[in-house]
RNA sequence: GGCCCCGUGGUGUAACGGUUAGCACUCGAGGUUUUCAACCUCGCAGCACGGGUUCGACUCCCGUCGGGGCUACCA
């Protein structure tokens, strides 16, 4: 994480999606980096500068003898294994070390694993680790046809690029003394090591697709703020002394420390996600509540943002203003403020739970009170509300949830005054009027 | 099987060799209220287990159990 005052994390992209193109992959991930707002720049190495890397490292340790061709196939590496550490072989294990050394067609390269001693891997999080040398085997570095495989790779780009600091997930620790044998092997410096905790579904198994929310292109679209997604991943793993939970970026960089993140694998809980988000969108500026909402609508409902943009610029703001309480994602903005600028169409359940016969006398004198109304605001449209409920003697919500269903199409909305103010006069009083028509309707059945 | 990591309520976490083990989410009960949320109050619920070390362990050590990762000519 990177500290402020020009301090810079440096990353190297290492774990992709095998089932895409390394295009993919990469406009993948700079999309998620755009959207949660992090800067970045290239590496200073393009991927043909790596390649190159990588073939003359190669040839290093094979001229001094560090690596060397091996014959041997996986299939026989497998076969070895099973018939040394399978069931029932209770000796000591020791690390592969290939037999047929020399040339020849199909020999891949292997990295000469010392036989003593450890390697040790400090980890910033974990502490020290040790791995005994002759537990390890002398893996291959190079396939047969030349291509280099991924703990050589990571280490001679790590080592071409001065990558200083390491972060990534659990699931690499035991990579890492791999990728410091090739270090110790090419004579350079290792970066430092940050192994972070696992994230785990609710069913405690490793973060997959199929639990819902699991790459950052999916919480967009689930209507996330970058904010309060920086915040949640925050606290997956670490948490403040003081019980601080709710924090803005700038806060959480300025108390972030690496080495004081959990060593435990954290389970992802949307439910705890969405109250952070809640507080976020309640926070948040109008204008950029307003700029959320339509970037967020473009994305995912062409018809909306057009209707959406159709209208003028107070009443967007406006509409923003009235949700901006009750909204706990970006997603449920517009189902609740859709009916100020599209005909709502009419919920039957709400409809038939509301709409009895007997509400239709009130709802018609609401029509009269707030045609009578002079200025057309919240506070007017709730006084002469109140007043009607006065004289009528009715509790609020046996004339307030008819009204809410006849201008929204459902019982669930912002405040009905706002509600009303917000759609304005004409609007209101025609659906009103509509309502209380299709009410003398279904009487006379 | 081998190597390695991890284990505080349902979830995320805090603290400490000596506290009634704290906070947040969820859940439950009230309150507020024009709906739903939000908000306020109260509540349920935890140191995986067993041995040590110690005057005293959730905390340190060992073991067990449980979860995870690696064990590829994948990344």
């Amino acid at each position: 994480m990177a500290r402020g005052g020009g301090g810079k994390l440096v990353l190297r992209i290492e774990d992709t999606d095998r089932e895409r193109s390394t295009e993919e992959n990469v406009s993948q991930i700079l999309d998620a980096l755009a959207w949660l707002e992090l800067d970045w720049d290239e590496g200073p190495l393009s991927q043909h500068e790596l390649a190159d890397r990588h073939r003359d490292s190669l040839q290093r340790l094979l001229d001094a003898g560090l690596a060397y061709p091996d014959t041997a196939t996986a299939d026989d590496v497998r076969a070895y294994k099973e018939a040394h550490q399978g069931a029932g072989y209770r000796g000591p294990s020791e690390g592969v070390r290939g037999g047929v050394e020399g040339e020849g067609a199909g020999a891949a390269i292997r990295l000469r694993v010392p036989d003593q001693g450890e390697t040790v891997v400090e980890d910033q999080i974990r502490g020290e680790i040790r791995f005994e040398n002759r537990l390890q085997d002398d893996f291959v570095i190079a396939r047969s046809d030349g291509s280099v495989l991924y703990n050589f790779a990571a280490a001679v780009d790590d080592a071409e690029m001065e990558i200083s600091d390491v972060i990534r997930g659990d699931d690499h620790l035991s990579n890492t003394p791999r990728q410091l044998l090739v270090f110790a092997a090419l004579g350079s410096e290792a970066p430092r090591y940050a192994h972070l905790p696992l994230l785990h579904g609710p069913d405690g198994k490793k973060l997959s697709k199929r639990h819902g929310a699991a790459s950052v292109q999916e919480l967009r679209e689930l209507g996330y703020l970058p904010a309060a997604v920086r915040n949640y991943l925050a606290l997956l793993g670490w948490g403040t002394q003081d019980d601080t939970t709710v924090m803005a970026t700038d806060e959480l960089v300025e108390r972030f420390a690496i080495e004081r993140v959990g060593r435990a694998s954290a389970i992802f809980d949307e439910q705890k996600l969405r109250w952070i988000n809640g507080r976020f969108m309640r926070e948040q500026g109008l204008g950029h509540y307003e700029e959320r909402l339509t970037a967020h609508l473009a994305r995912t409902d062409p018809a909306a943002a057009s209707d959406f943009a159709a209208a003028t610029e107070t009443k967007r703001a406006e509409a923003c203003g009235i949700v901006r309480e009750k909204a706990q994602t970006v997603t449920e903005v517009w189902p609740l403020i859709r009916f100020l600028f599209t005909e709502p169409p009419a919920d039957p359940k709400a409809w038939q739970r509301v709409m009895k016969p007997s509400v239709a006398g009130p709802l018609a004198r609401a029509g009269e009170v707030l045609a009578g109304v002079e200025l057309w605001s919240t506070e007017s449209i709730e006084a002469a509300l109140r007043a009607l409920l006065d004289s009528e003697d009715l509790k609020a919500g046996k004339l307030l949830q008819p009204i809410r269903v006849a201008i929204t199409g459902t019982s669930v909305s912002p405040g009905i005054f706002e509600s009303l103010a917000v759609l304005g006069r004409e609007d209101s009083l025609r659906r009103i009027g509509a309502a209380v028509a299709r009410l003398a309707e279904s009487d006379g059945e």
